[in-house]
DNA sequence: CATCTTATGCTCAAGGAGAGTATAAATGGC
DNA sequence: GCCATTTATACTCTCCTTGAGCATAAGATG
């Protein structure tokens, strides 16, 4: 026992290190997914913990509060980073980051705060593939990171990099996932085709497009969309984002604004239907082209059941 | 800018902290799910992490490996926590407590640890549902819930506790879902029903069979239990625990220790190899009843595709 | 050889997912 | 008022997956 329990305690001792949270906070505008910055859009809202506050989403809270003047609503909890040689400045005090993701539905920033709105494809442009996949993935980065994998030591090795590019990038006629946000962005960073890369190895040359950001930052972003894609189709947390009142074209192209990619109409409102997620209100939408639609509002109701029994959304092709 | 970015950078100044580092390391050995401990049973392997380590992964191999002999395979981060009040010893310095769930085929503990193996029933003695629902979850613990449930102050708070209390626990004919590990601790807790409620708010009478453990250790090993099984429905990552041949039923009775409920073999079986995870070794299992079956490895080349592409697993009843 | 136990092959029905067709209800231009 | 255009909404069809059960094979044991 004394050897290992008193290791354990060990805690007790020195070993003093801080701690950032970090906060990626997400609304959608017609069919534009945005996230909360500061620092004129190049760093998300994040602070220092304290153990003044109870907890790790209190302090959160306070500090989203403090910078952006926005109230946080839904949280949850993403990822806990501490690498090493990702900080940007590698002179800085070491500290760890804690993510989180939060949901909002999108506000006006109030005055006096440095915050900003800004589409999350300002930063992952090879992310939306809502009107098909952008031309430059097949023009631009994929000969890139060919090149990347030809470049490894051995015909084995060269061939795992581009068995791992092609399977991350849906390339060799493979399938677009969307949900690989993470391992996409990881990949072009090892590859050194994107800013952060040189900063941390002084390489240079940042070769495809996309709004770089401080530290890691973009990697915890990446990690916020990456977590949105897969949630959103086993819980209902789309209806975090929306307003009180909505069409189901409205509720639809929000799924895809957030996925990156379209939704086949009449089997979306099937779904959404069938699980009884809503409810019509009543009334018509107004301001509209074509045929009104209902609107329809969330059922509070279900929150309880479906936070748990899962929900499903199709997420296909056309 | 000025105000929001000064609070960005106030990061680097004081407030300093310490950090946890806890495993909760996973084996299967004949159908029983165990987990690494340490201080007789009540800890699980854990010591602070100092900036020494390149990142937080390898503190956390250093630490486990320093404590109980076991190096560690597969690893990946559960969770953070840091809230106040579930420390058990609310004196002691605050401290940030990072989770990771760690794979491994089972061994012996070398000499001179004081670390060892527990089936993880014997802290989750309501979770293991291979041969139906255990007899006091009725007999015992639902009709304490339902007084939880009744000592809400209205009405309506009352329906809800139950609401969630059934959901939960699979009562009022609902389905059991595996999943919710971590919730239903966190309701026990909630409801006062384990010595930790009693440790952190002066209740008392443990009611609920299962061991306890320091701090909020079961509640990590809850949250390492809950990913772990639903991890395995769609990630390969069972073959972690495996030994390097196996039959399929060893596989299925490994699922089935994780999952804490049985599978349809003949589902199983037709699962498993139309995945092409597996390949006949050519050997077949000696030391059997029955008629021998044959000897299966995991087929390492599918990992690059199936670690993305997803895999399946079917649990259902019988 | 009868029986027990496990392995393995196959069939069937119900439900879900992907995709397409058809019709309804608005708007704006002529 | 009529037509083209746009969006909403109702159905249908087919294929695949999943849950479940039946049947047979191949060993061990007494």
């Amino acid at each position: 026992m004394a050897r290992s329990a008193q290791k354990t305690r060990a805690s007790a001792s020195g070993n003093a290190i801080t701690a950032d949270l970090v906060a990626v906070l997400v609304a959608v505008s017609d069919g534009v997914p945005d996230i909360m910055t500061i620092a004129g859009g190049s760093a998300l809202p994040s602070g220092p913990f304290e153990f003044t506050h109870r907890s790790l989403q209190t302090a959160l809270r306070a500090w989203v509060e403090a910078q952006t003047g926005h109230p946080l609503g839904y949280v949850e909890q993403l990822y806990t980073f501490a690498d090493r040689g990702r900080s940007g400045d590698s002179k800085a005090p070491h500290s760890i980051s804690i993510s989180y993701l939060g949901l909002t539905r999108e506000d006006k920033v109030g005055e006096g705060f440095e915050a900003h709105w800004h589409g999350w494809y300002e930063y992952f442009p090879w992310e939306d593939h809502r009107a098909g996949a952008p031309a430059f993935l097949a023009k631009a980065v994929a000969p890139k990171l060919r090149a990347w994998a030809k470049s490894a030591p051995s015909p084995t090795l060269q061939r795992e990099r581009w068995q791992r590019c092609a399977i991350t990038f849906g390339l060799d006629d493979r399938d677009w996932n969307e949900e690989l946000v993470l391992q996409r962005y990881e990949l072009l960073y090892e590859a050194g085709l994107i800013p952060e890369a040189g900063r941390d190895n002084g390489r240079d040359a940042p070769i495809v497009p996309g709004k770089p950001m401080t530290a890691d930052h973009r990697r915890i972003l990446a990690t916020g969309i990456a977590r949105l894609r897969a949630k959103i189709k086993y819980r209902p947390v789309v209806f975090e984002l929306m307003p009180s009142e909505f069409t189901l074209l409205q509720l639809q192209r929000s799924v895809e604004a957030l996925a990156g990619r379209l939704v086949h109409k009449q089997n979306f409102r099937r779904l959404i239907e069938q699980q009884e997620l809503v409810e019509e209100t009543g009334a018509i939408a107004t301001d509209t082209v074509g045929r009104p639609a209902k609107l329809f509002r969330f059922r509070h109701a279900v929150l309880a059941e479906r936070a748990v029994a899962g929900t499903k959304l199709p997420l296909s092709r056309t």
